[in-house]
DNA sequence: ACGAGACTTCGGCCGCCGCCGAACCGATCG
DNA sequence: CGATCGGTTCGGCGGCGGCCGAAGTCTCGT
C-alpha cells in the first residue's frame, strides 16, 4: 500500500555500475569520481550522475579536495546493509559462478568498511572469545582486563576507542563465513594498528587484504589462529 | 568489473511493487498469489510475474495446495537482509514523511518474520538480559537455569527450539529501536506461544500487533517490562 | 461433467532510466 | 594567462522492464 520507503534505497543498490561503486566503498577508504567511473565501468557523465543519486539517498558522503571529490560511505549502517545483502547473494544456489579469480582471497581476508573481515576475520573475533579476552555482552562485547593488557602491547588506545559516537565492539555478520567478525570502534581501530605495523597490506582495486609474514606470526602468537 | 553479484538481489528488493510483496511476507506467514497482488497494488498477471522473479531470486519460496500458491520468505535470511536495508531508509533523514498512520503501532510492536520486534520486543530482550533468565554467549544466547524454568512456566518447549536447524537465540537489529531484538529458534517459539495463549494478537494487512490485557499483565509479571 | 475460481502465460504498450558525447565550470600548473 | 585535468550539466538516444487485458491451465466444488 504505502509505498515501502525501503524501496528507494534498495533500487539504488541494485543498479550494476552503482553496486560496482558502493563495493569499491565497502573498504571504507574514499575515492575519486574518476576511480569510481573506472570501477563503475561507465563513463564519467554517467557515473557522476549515479554518484549524485547515491549522495541524495544517503548512501554516500562527498568531501570536496581542491579539484578532487571524494566519496565513501556516509555511515557504517550502510556498510552492514550491504553486506546483508551480500550474504543473501552468496547464499542463494551458486548462480553460474563457479568461483571468480580472486573470490578465494576475499573470503579469506578483506576489509569490511573499516574492519578486518572473512575468515580471519572471523577467526580473529572467536580467538578473542575464546581466550578470554573479549566477553560477550548484552550489546558490545566487553574488553577484560586480560584483553585490556593485549590490546595495549598492540598499541591499541581502548580509551579512544570508547569515546567514539559509534558502538564500541559489536558483532558483525561475514557474508562469506556466515558467522560474525568484530566491527564497531574496537574491529576498526585494530584493524587501522594491523595497517600501520604492517601485519597487513591494501592491495590495489580489491577488499581483500593480504597478510604479511609478520602479521602470520603476530596472528599465532597473539591470538592463536592461522592466518 | 565483475557485475557485483548482490546488485540482482537489491534491484529484485528494488521495485516498489516487490518491496510491497517483501513487506507484506516479512511477518513470516506465508500469504496466496491474490492477497499479495491486493498489497502490491498492481493486477493479478503482474504479481504473477513479480513472483516468478522472486522465487527464481531465492528470495521467496512457495508451496502450493490445492489450487492455492503459499508464497513466504525463502529464508530467515531474506527477513534480516530486509532489515538491514529498512534500518537504513528508516535512518536516513527522514524523508518528507511525519509518519505513516500505523507507524507508531509498528514502532510500538509488530512482528519480524517469526518473532517479535518493536519496543517491546527489544524492551523483552533487555528484560530478559537483565534479570538473567538469558546470559550473552559468543554466538547464541544462552538459557540460564532461571530462564528455563521461567520458559518451561510459559510452556516453550527449549529442547524443540535447540533441535533446529536454524541459529537457536541470536539477536536481531531491530530497525525501529536501532538496538537488537530476540531472533532465533527461541525467539520464534517463544513469539508463537504468546500467540497461542492470548498474549498477543495479529491484525489484518499489518505486521504490527496487538498486546491483550492478558498480555500486558504477563509481560510486567514475568519480563517487569510495559507493554 | 461442468462451471467457477486461482494462477500463469502471452502479446503489446509505454515510460523510465541508464548511457554517451559534447559542452561547460572551476581548480591547478606552467 | 592559456592549457590541462577533474567533475558536472545538458540533450538525445535506446532498451529494459513494469503494466495490463485476454486467453490458457489446473483444481476444486457440486
Amino acid at each position: 500500500m504505502t509505498a515501502p520507503y525501503f524501496a528507494e534505497v534498495a533500487a539504488l543498490m541494485g543498479d550494476p555500475a552503482r553496486a560496482n561503486i558502493l563495493a569499491a566503498l565497502m573498504d571504507g577508504r574514499a575515492q575519486t569520481a574518476k576511480e569510481l567511473a573506472f570501477v563503475a565501468g561507465v563513463s564519467a557523465p554517467t557515473t557522476s550522475g549515479h554518484l549524485a543519486k547515491l549522495v541524495a539517498g544517503h548512501l554516500l558522503a562527498v568531501e570536496v579536495q581542491g579539484r578532487h571529490r571524494y566519496y565513501r560511505l556516509a555511515d557504517p549502517l550502510v556498510a552492514a546493509a550491504l553486506e546483508g545483502v551480500m550474504a543473501l547473494a552468496a547464499h542463494g544456489p551458486r548462480r553460474h559462478r563457479p568461483h571468480a579469480p580472486g573470490d578465494a582471497e576475499l573470503r579469506h581476508a578483506r576489509t569490511c568498511y573499516d574492519h578486518l573481515a572473512g575468515e580471519v576475520g572471523v577467526d580473529l573475533l572467536s580467538g578473542l572469545l575464546g581466550r578470554g579476552h573479549l566477553a560477550p555482552g548484552p550489546r558490545d562485547y566487553r574488553v577484560t582486563s586480560a584483553g585490556a593488557a593485549l590490546l595495549a602491547e598492540i598499541g591499541v588506545d581502548l580509551a579512544q576507542a570508547a569515546r567514539q559516537r559509534r558502538g564500541f565492539a559489536r558483532p558483525c555478520l561475514d557474508w562469506s563465513e556466515r558467522r560474525p567478525h568484530l566491527a564497531g570502534a574496537l574491529g576498526a581501530a585494530l584493524t587501522a594498528r594491523f595497517f600501520e605495523k604492517g601485519y597487513l597490506a591494501r592491495r590495489r582495486d580489491t577488499r581483500a587484504v593480504t597478510i604479511t609474514p609478520a602479521g602470520r606470526r603476530m596472528f599465532r602468537e597473539r591470538f592463536g589462529i592461522d592466518a
